[in-house]
DNA sequence: CACTTGACCTGTCCGC
DNA sequence: TGCGGACAGGTCAAGT
């Protein structure tokens, strides 16, 4: 599932990728995957070169030289691949989780001047592809109520914790998880940053003390840093722009640990329950329910 | 307004 | 081997 580590990385591989490269046709399979009109992709996406490649919270951001972005969220299952003409990616084929392309899970293909094609997958079809004019995406409602950026200079343990107070009487967990509190956490970062803080995330947020607040920012930006550095978690469907798989599962402390040793504690086994109606796992000796 | 739950989908896994 | 059901979880809409 793509949060914020696995869409920046799909970010990095684009940019060196894409930019510069001109969009010269499209296929597409349902209106579900890329809802826009066949007049506006024909007029602002076809024949359009690529001149950046952003990210806000888990949305990927391409823009073309005709003022619109292709704005992509991949959800749980989406894809962004990039083939060669070849139908290879940039590395060796080996190193791809997934096989030929299309596949039965393609929704769109852009097609570019070099005959590279950028895939658009997505098995449980959630993800979306939109074309929308760039002066516009701050003002679609997703961008306008989504939190700040947890590894911008601008977030600090204050505005986190001021920002948590709108959720004070849910679980920690479910207000990690919520995008207008902090952008770009999902289930993955949200277990391993509530055990690297040791807070039970069923505890209320009321009920958490400041300095394990405090704590629990700096567990948020260290897994996030990680994450990327290892090019984010490939649990099921994530794979980066060359259609490789990430590394972050391997360096997981709780996350689908169920039945292993707890990295602090050899003797207690990590569980998994369920909060915010999501698999979730704790080490139950070092994360221990709170109620005031 | 705060909070929770269901819907959106399909592939995989588990028990029978 | 086949089959039904539970499960996976990001976001929005609708409910309390």
């Amino acid at each position: 599932m793509p949060e914020l580590p696995e869409v920046e990385t799909v970010r990095l591989g684009l940019i060196k990728l894409l930019v510069g490269h001109t969009v010269v046709s499209e296929v597409h399979d349902t209106p579900k995957g890329f809802p826009n009109s066949p007049n506006d992709v024909g007029q602002f996406l076809i024949g359009a070169k690529v001149t950046d490649v952003r990210r806000r919270a888990k949305v990927l951001l391409i823009d073309l030289d005709t003022d619109y972005t292709l704005v992509i969220h991949l959800k749980m299952t989406g894809q962004i691949v990039y083939r060669g003409a070849d139908n290879f990616g940039a590395g060796h084929p080996n190193d791809s989780l997934i096989g030929r392309l299309p596949d039965k899970s393609t929704r769109v293909q852009l097609i570019l001047n070099n005959n590279a094609v950028l895939y658009f997958n997505d098995q449980r079809k959630f993800g979306w592809m939109r074309l929308i004019p760039t002066i516009e995406v701050p003002n679609i409602d997703f961008m306008k109520k989504v939190g700040p950026e947890p590894l911008e200079d601008d977030f600090t343990p204050e505005v986190f914790i001021g920002r948590l107070q709108r959720r004070k009487n849910t679980t920690i967990k479910a207000a990690v998880l919520d995008q207008t509190v902090l952008a770009g956490i999902g289930n993955i970062y949200a277990d391993e940053s509530l055990w690297g803080a040791k807070i039970h995330p069923e505890t209320r947020v009321k009920d958490v003390p400041q300095n394990m607040l405090k704590k629990l920012f700096t567990e948020i930006q260290y897994v996030l840093r990680l994450s990327i550095e290892k090019g984010g978690s490939t649990d099921r469907n994530y794979v980066n722009a060359e259609g490789k798989r990430g590394s972050y599962i391997d360096f997981a402390r709780v996350f689908r640990k169920e039945g292993t040793p707890c990295p602090r504690h050899p003797d207690t086994k990590i569980i998994k329950i369920k909060v915010a109606a999501r698999g979730t796992h704790i080490c139950p000796k070092c994360q221990v329910l709170k109620t005031v």
